[in-house]
DNA sequence: GTAAGTGTTC
């Protein structure tokens, strides 16, 4: 056999990129290696097997390259993700194809523009359709087409990539995919799965696995588990009921929408697994705050030999943060140490997280300052773990430094900021971050705005509370809800009304729950008792809602104050749901008031039963006894605290002066100025004794210090 | 010879 045929041969085995190196050894050695033919061929290889590197070396050797050649050597940059490589090369090819060798065609713009959408650079991206469009060369396919739709969505020009669409009018199923796809990550998973059931519908688009995928995450986005069930049906009278990435795409919708015996059902079942499938029940059960249960699946997952990478990590660290397990946290962080994960972004930023809520803010900064790469989740989770852990000055100080960094704060960001202030009731910060929200554009976003709203309401801002919601252009229910509840706190029970009805007559926002829960507890503390009890009947006749337990304690309690006991345990028997320790509370309350010592005692001893460690419920029972002289009683329930060693938590009072909050417990002396505040005690105590102020009884029979 | 998809951090 003449050599040329046998090296030939010899080339086409080596075409799956087995022994490229030995081949090439070969042609240098037989001399071969600079023939155009050879090199050509040797260099498609090296690009086909992922050994870019190499393809790239023989391709810059070459005399002349054919524009397949050009193709071959972009399109491995591109699958290996060297985007910026790939457009170095692509505009060097633009700039050769004037004088001599191959100009781009329809399988170089495709790879170009995924390039482009990789590095999100739109403006680039641009430039290769206007080449398009202008050049002649390249015609304008389903491949140039779908590339265009998904860099243009991935650039979030949604318009730009309608527009390309519109001008196929026979798209096939990879350019709807396309289009659905960008749809979906847009913001709008309606219009996604409309497109795929228009798609289903009329055009030549039968679904193949990918499409299916696109469709149930659009339904997992919204929830829609019915839907996102039929196409699992679907999915089995097609035959891709043996396609992983399918399966774990409906096992996702299953876990989002919080159907964990569906997941499990179909995760125990399924033919085969991987860490994607796990990272999805594990999750799941994170979500439904099952956090053991998802440790062990955790576990169970490195037992069976699957490698967990940085989801499946976070997905466990996740898990120790809600179930504040510090000692499996740590666990995980040595793993990720181990695994070389530590310092990817988002497992660190759940690292932090898990110490925060651990207690553990040491460690958590001890992390953050080591972290390579920090952006806003990670510093607005170090900021609300400061606010978390009770370290005020700390989190407005993170605040600052991220700025400083220049990092900009999203939506998410800022809400989380605000809820920060208004946990410590900082009012200064909170007018400062107002006027940064009005420079920066976040005003009018309507999550921004409820929190800035509920935080001017907490620091006891009403004014300003108001200024925001006039100032709302749009306002959902969130919004009213939050300022008929502000109106509450503030003792303006007839306000919070006003505005419900003003809500109800003026605007299409139809009330929910926490609206109803909002108005009753501003009914309640601004004593509009009967007006309260209407609004429950409203809630539940008019507006066909079902009360939770929150509401019946209100109710409960409104009944109470006008002595109206009967109605109240009425109201009780009637609930559909077991009554909670609130609900019973309520009726204590009532019956201390109104000297019913019987059913004091039956919702005693329901309190009891539900909740055996509450110090407050024992004492409000002792007090009850006291009152009625029923010292045995009283004694006994007393013993009882003692032998339980119960405490009650201590109530705790802040205070900013001179945008320094202060914060105080009973008998507090830690305070750097104790000695000034309690002399200035002792002197309001003597005035009190020489104007004759005699206390009030019944408040040091609520006191709970005495016992405890 | 080329285009679409599934799990993660506040």
């Amino acid at each position: 056999m003449p050599r040329r045929e046998v090296l030939l041969r010899f080339m086409e085995s080596c075409e799956d990129g087995r022994h490229l190196a030995s081949l090439h050894s070969l042609l240098l050695k037989t001399g071969v290696a600079h023939d155009r033919h050879y090199a050509t061929k040797l260099t498609t290889y090296y690009a086909k097997s992922a050994s870019v590197e190499s393809a790239r070396k023989l391709f810059d050797e070459l005399p002349q390259r054919s524009v397949y050649l050009w193709n071959s050597v972009l399109g491995s940059y591109c699958r290996d993700r060297q985007y910026e490589q790939t457009l170095r090369l692509f505009k060097q090819m633009v700039s050769n194809g004037k004088s001599a060798e191959g100009k781009p065609d329809n399988y170089t713009v495709p790879v170009a523009l995924k390039a482009c959408a990789g590095l999100r650079v739109l403006e680039y991206g641009e430039m290769v359709h206007g080449y398009v469009k202008k050049s002649g060369e390249v015609d304008m396919d389903m491949f140039v087409g779908s590339a265009l739709i998904d860099l243009y969505s991935k650039c979030g020009q949604m318009g730009s990539a309608l527009k390309v669409f519109r001008e196929f009018p026979s798209p096939d199923v990879v350019m709807c995919t396309s289009m659905i796809t960008g749809l979906e990550h847009n913001g709008s998973p309606v219009e996604a799965l409309q497109l795929f059931t228009q798609m289903a519908k009329t055009g030549g688009f039968v679904a193949d696995p990918v499409s299916l995928i696109t469709a149930i995450s659009a339904c997992t986005q919204l929830l829609y588990l019915k839907v996102g069930s039929s196409v699992h049906g679907f999915m089995y009278r097609m035959g891709f009921d043996a396609n992983l990435s399918l399966l774990n795409s409906v096992l996702n919708l299953y876990a989002k929408t919080g159907s964990i015996r569906l997941a499990m059902n179909l995760f125990r079942k399924m033919p085969r697994t991987d860490v994607i499938s796990w990272s999805s029940i594990i999750a799941c059960y994170v979500c439904k705050g099952a956090t053991n249960e998802a440790l062990d699946l955790f576990n169970e997952m490195i037992e069976k030999g699957y490698k967990p990478n940085e989801v499946s990590v976070v997905g466990a660290l996740q898990a120790c943060a809600a179930g504040c397990n510090l000692e499996e946290g740590k666990k995980i962080h040595a793993l990720a140490s181990e695994k070389k994960i530590e310092l990817n972004v988002s497992v660190s930023t759940a690292i932090v997280d898990m110490y925060m809520k651990c207690s553990s803010p040491d460690e958590a900064f001890d992390l953050f300052l080591r972290m390579p790469n920090k952006d806003v989740v990670a510093w607005v989770t170090l900021l609300s773990g400061c606010a978390e852990n009770g370290m005020a000055y700390e989190s407005m100080d993170v605040f600052r430094n991220m700025l400083a960094s220049e990092i900009i704060p999203d939506a998410v960001a800022i809400v989380k900021i605000l809820a920060a202030c208004s946990e410590l009731g900082i009012l200064q910060q909170a007018i400062c971050l107002h006027g940064y929200l009005i420079i920066s554009g976040f005003g009018d976003n309507m999550y921004v705005g409820a929190t800035l709203l509920e935080l001017y309401s907490k620091c006891g801002s009403l004014d300003n509370a108001i200024k925001v919601f006039n100032g709302m252009c749009e306002k959902d229910v969130v919004i009213w809800s939050s300022m008929i509840a502000g109106y509450g706190i503030h003792g303006q029970g007839k306000e919070a009304l006003r505005l419900f009805y003003q809500m109800t007559r003026n605007s299409s926002v139809q009330p929910n729950n926490v609206t109803f829960l909002s108005l009753l507890s501003a009914c309640s503390h601004s004593g509009l008792i009967e007006e309260g009890i209407e609004m429950f009947n409203k809630m539940v006749h008019k507006y066909h809602l079902k009360p939770d337990s929150e509401h019946y304690s209100i109710v409960v309690d409104l009944l109470g104050r006008i002595g109206q006991l009967d109605k109240a345990i009425d109201v009780i028997e009637m609930m559909p749901t077991l009554a909670g320790s609130h609900v019973w509370g309520a009726l204590l309350g009532a019956c201390r008031i109104h000297d019913d010592i019987e059913m004091g005692e039956l919702a005693a001893r329901h309190l009891l039963h539900l909740d055996p460690d509450h110090a407050g419920y024992y004492v409000l029972l002792s007090n009850i006894y006291a009152m009625y002289g029923k010292w045995d009683d009283m004694s006994k329930v007393r013993s009882l605290i003692k032998e339980k060693k119960l405490k009650k938590a201590f109530g705790q009072s802040v205070i900013e002066v001179k945008n320094k909050t202060h914060t105080f417990v009973v008998d507090d002396r830690a305070h750097q100025d104790s000695w000034k505040i309690f002399e200035l005690l002792r002197n309001l105590e003597m005035r009190m004794t020489e104007e004759a102020y005699v206390p009030n009884v019944e408040v040091q029979l609520n006191g709970t210090e005495e016992f405890c």
